[in-house]
DNA sequence: GTGCGTGCAAACATTTTGCAACTTT
DNA sequence: AAAGTTGCAAAATGTTTGCACGCAC
């Protein structure tokens, strides 16, 4: 059997969750391997209750959750991602093998869907113009899933 | 002197807001008439806090604005714009001349350009094999303009 | 042991809702 | 007159902060 590799295939253990948490010079506690653990292996962006809720018996207060993402974001673990919802998303960022991507979401269920390419030459041309720098590009899809259509 | 014409500049007088109004089957009061018109004005989108505080001697309660955009954004009147903040900015949809466009941001200083062409055509191919209908997308850009790089 | 991490409570920011009074049609 | 609009107060939702205690290094 031949193993697809997908976008989000970044899976992280354990043992390398710790291990990128130290390269990041982040405490290896307890609440930051499992929240690194669950980015990593959820297959779109989570929300920070989204998050929250994946703590079943071991017990983390939403502020830590706040806390951590916010960490994670300065030390560049994660990437914030908004959908048109009214919170932000986060998806870990894997330095060595991730790629550049957009995601679709549907407006009726909210799945959302991965789109691995982008040609935005054109537009990042006329960015430069206006004279900005160090620009990022948040392109975001709306729809609606077959599903639902 | 050449008016160059830029890309937001269907800004409504009161009569031609009331218009507007009228065949949206939206009623002409004085508060609507004023949001409209402050949107269209403006040369970026708005927050619903920005066009609260454009209330001066004429009070509104900012539950009212909020109430007033809902129903805007229903009728096709306004559009609503992620630009990665902690709330949505509204703009005026004018059906009869506005073209598809997008914005960037600065991140330091917040100040919102416009951005006239997209060609994302190799996008829309992917979007559509993935089965999604009536998809719409949301670009934006976030870098550093020329005064804060 | 020191400094960072965490839970709790409170505060803050943004948005929504119920209701009574008022305005538009 | 009927239907929709508004202000006010309260609540809901999402996020941040201060502080005291606890854990990682």
């Amino acid at each position: 059997m031949v193993m697809k590799k997908t976008c989000c295939s970044h899976k992280l253990d354990l043992k390398k969750a710790q291990e990128l948490l130290s390269t990041h010079q982040i405490s290896r506690t307890k609440i930051k391997t499992h929240i690194l653990i669950s980015l990593s292996q959820s297959n779109h962006p989570l929300s920070v209750l989204e998050i929250f809720e994946s703590f079943k018996k071991d017990t983390c207060d939403i502020s830590t959750v706040f806390r951590t993402i916010t960490q994670f974001k300065e030390k560049g673990l994660v990437k914030e991602i908004n959908l048109g919802e009214s919170f932000f998303r986060y998806e870990t960022i894997n330095h060595t093998s991730d790629h550049h991507h957009h995601h679709i979401r549907c407006r009726d269920c909210g799945s959302i869907k991965l789109i691995e390419k982008c040609d935005l030459s054109v537009l990042e041309k006329m960015v430069n113009r206006l004279g900005f720098k160090n620009v990022e590009h948040h392109l975001e899809f709306i729809g609606q899933c077959s599903e639902c259509a």
